[in-house]
This record gives structure tokens, sequence and C-alpha cells, in this order.
DNA sequence: ATAATTAAATTGGTCAACCAATTTTTGGCA
DNA sequence: TGCCAAAAATTGGTTGACCAATTTAATTAT
């Protein structure tokens, strides 16, 4: 297969990740059937292998994604642990889901603004001084970009970003993280931003910074729901 | 170093990981300097071991996690490319994954109460009646169960994994779907849940349910709030 | 018999060589 | 000069052997 532009590399879907789903699968499938609980130690590497009739790698690159996601965690000449899940997990299997389902991007909309309001409220009395200079840091890139005209979505993925951060709960910002680059880019190939409307969304992004600062929840939900207008239409139309 | 008890494994912070941000901080360097932009290739795998001084399986389990991700791409006997986007969202999300904390438990219940209060919001407005019959069903299994004395944490998940699919909203659905097992596994080694208050959760639930049944998304979110009450006090001690 | 010590087996990690597919270069033909 | 096919170089993937640390079993001393 020969790959001249970006369009045609997307889709090629190898039976690698299929054979690593399956090993996958039969690991749960192993744990569901011994009653393996967090802390108890998989089969080695070597046995699995042989009993599924896979290469030690592929079973450990399986093992690997299984680490990635929390679900197992390896030490180094002992053998794989059963983990407790964790922020990681929610990160990778949040990801694989988000494919899987293909969410329509409603329900993401909904739920970005949704953890997003949550996310402000809390930022807004937990915020630390140095996680307002980084919100104030992000919102300057922004702002720099956006008054020269320029696309400057990255910039405005940032500055939601940290908004999550300041939150100081660690879910709500793995979240974000997953979340929110969807809904960017989906916009960027969409073409949805225009620059007319930067000035006024420089002013939004000041007045969340401005509440959060201040430490005024209900303003900063309140600025944060106007700044989601604009949103909300695109979104239900 | 002896592993005999899964404390003292804990914390077994090897160079390895060290060795593995390292890396990745380096081709982070290496796409800002050299300008790379999405669906560029990234050096050879070879190249940048020998570039980095590493060797080649180390280069590769960095790219892995960059892959893991969703920064990075690779394309069989091509190359790596990078993802499609942005370089500085990319730069960002790199930084934020490498520093990923563990999620604390309170953070995990602050953000299950949020979306599952949103959720159940959403269900009083959209269910269907078939959503109505499961989530009845659901609760009634766990109520057969609590009378009896029976622990019910599995049909307790349940009828609340039921009642975010009643919101219609497949990310909401998703998000319930990684977190409340986790929180509920977490209750359940902790043998948190007394049977004796058994017979005032049914309540709960039963309120909870006839809310939405009457489509009153006030009374839904009231009637869940007071259900969380419990999990507040344990959250916050 | 029991506890401490030592040896053997097991474990995940590492490395270098090799593979198949792709990409680039080369060479020849029109 | 332009173009196309073939060969060489490059690429990520795979394999099997080896390594150091750990765990388990065997052995010995008390």
């Amino acid at each position: 297969m020969k790959l001249n532009s970006i369009e045609e590399i997307e889709n090629s879907n190898t039976d690698k990740e299929n054979t690593e789903e399956i090993i996958i699968s039969k690991i749960r499938q192993l744990i569901v059937a011994k009653h393996l609980e967090p802390g108890d130690r998989l089969p080695a590497e070597r046995n699995l292998a042989e009993k599924f009739g896979v290469s030690r790698n592929q079973l450990r690159q399986a093992i690997q994604k299984l680490e990635f996601y929390g679900l197992v965690k390896k030490y180094p000449q002992s053998g794989t642990r059963i983990a407790n899940i964790g922020v990681t997990a929610l990160n990778g299997m949040m990801s694989d889901i988000l494919e899987l389902q293909k969410p329509d991007f409603t329900s993401l909309v909904e739920t970005r603004i949704i953890i997003e309001t949550n996310a402000v409220r809390l930022a807004a009395t937990r915020r630390t001084d140095d996680q307002i200079d980084q919100i104030q840091k992000a919102h300057d890139a922004y702002s720099e970009k956006a008054i020269k005209g320029l696309e400057a979505v990255e910039e405005d993925l940032m500055f939601h970003l940290k908004l999550a951060e300041a939150s100081n709960n660690s879910v709500i910002n793995s979240l974000m993280l997953v979340i929110t680059p969807e809904i960017i880019s989906h916009f960027v190939s969409n073409k949805v931003c225009n620059k007319e409307d930067n000035y006024l969304l420089i002013k939004e992004h000041q007045a969340i910074l401005d509440a959060i600062i201040e430490k005024d929840a209900d303003k900063a939900v309140a600025s944060l729901d106007n700044h989601f207008k604009e949103l909300h239409k695109y979104c239900n139309r």
C-alpha cells in the first residue's frame, strides 16, 4: 500500500490491532474466570503467550496497553498484577469508547458544557495563584493571536484546559483533556469559528478569568454560560 | 527488592519511567524545533534512538505512549506521523500527560455526582417508556436482594447505569459506565455499605424513579441529592 | 522439627538480528 | 528530456536469546 496523501492513510486498520483486542479480551476473560482481584498476579507472559497461541511480543504489547489503561501494573522481575483502575484507564477507555460509539456531537457538546461549568465553579473557589497565572498566560496567548485575526483554536483549547486544571479535580481535568480536543477538532474541520467574533470571545474569556480571580463562583459560571451561548446555537441547529 | 505485600509494591518508581519521560520531552522539543505539523513524519526510530542516546526499544515504548494518547500515529512500514492536532495543543497535552495525577477518590466521587445529577436531570425530560421499564426492572432486582438483607452492589450499579442510559446522552452514558464501577468497587472493598440502610436506599431509588416517571426534573435531582447525602458524608470524612 | 541459607527456577526487561512492506534512488528506455 | 520499472535503502514490526532481579524450592545447620 502506497501512501501519498494523509487522506489515504487514515484508514489502515491492520489485523495487528485486531489481534491485540483478542488478546486483551482473553485476558479479561481469564481475570473473570479465575476471580482475580486487585493485587493478584497475572500468569507469566510466556505462559499466557503459549496459552493464547501468540508470540510473547504480541502479548506484551497487549499487556502494555492494559497498563496504559491502568488495569494492570507490571513489577519488573516479579510479575504483572491487577491494579486499581485509575485516571489513565479513564483516559484510555474514553478514547476507545468515543471512537467505538461515535458519539453524536450534540452529546459531546452537552457533556462538555456540564463538565466545564462545574470545573469553573470549583476553580473559582479552589484555584491557586499559580493556576491563575497559567490561565492568564493561556489567555494572553489566545488574545495575541485573536487580535491579529489569526486562528487561535489551539490557544482556545489550552485556555479551557487550564480552567479545568484549576478545578483541582483530577478526574474532571482528565475528562476535559479527552473531550475538549474532540470538540475543537470538529470545529476546526468545519470552520465554525470566524474571526469577527474574536474580540467578543476575548472579552468572554476575560470575564471568566476575572470571576475566578475574584473567587466568585456564580459569576464565573454565568460568564461561562454566556461564552457557551454561541456553542449552544451551533449545537441545536 | 523483595515484594511481600502490596503496600511495599506501590511505589517502585523505576528510572525506566523517568527515561521514558525524558524521551517524550526530547521528542516534543524536536517537534517544536523542526516545526513539524500534523501529518509530518517523525524521524525514523533508529535515528531518534541514536540521536537521544537510548536503545531503540526504549524509544519505541515512548512513541507507543504518544500513540496511545493520540498525539502520534504509526504507519507500519512507512513511518510515524504527527496526529491531526496542532502543535500548541500537542505541546500542552504532552506536559499534561507527563504529570497525570492518580485520581483521588474525592475527585472521583465529586465528578460522579456532577455527571449523574445532570444525567438524571436529562433523563427526567428525555426518558422513553422503554427506558422507564428498564430502570424499573433494575430497581426491582435491587429491591429483591436488599429486602433479603443480601449485598446488592451489582444491582445498585445497574440501577444507576440505567439512569444514565435514560439521559439519552451517549457521552454521559459512557462516562458513567467508566466512573461508577470504580466507585462501587471502592465501596465494596471497604465494606462501606451496611445492610441496615437497605430499606432506606430502596425508598431513595424509588423516589428518583418516580420523579423521572413524572418527568419532574427538579424533583429527580433533589431525590438524587438526597441519595448522595451518605456518599457525601463518607467522602468528606 | 524448624529456621536460616543457598541454589534453582521464574519473571519482566533488554538487545541485536531479521522480516516484510514502503519509500527512495537508480538506470534504462522512448 | 521525461517517464517508468527495477533495485537499493529505509521503515516499523517481529523474533528469539539473553540479563538481572525476584521468587520458589531445596538443603543444611541448629
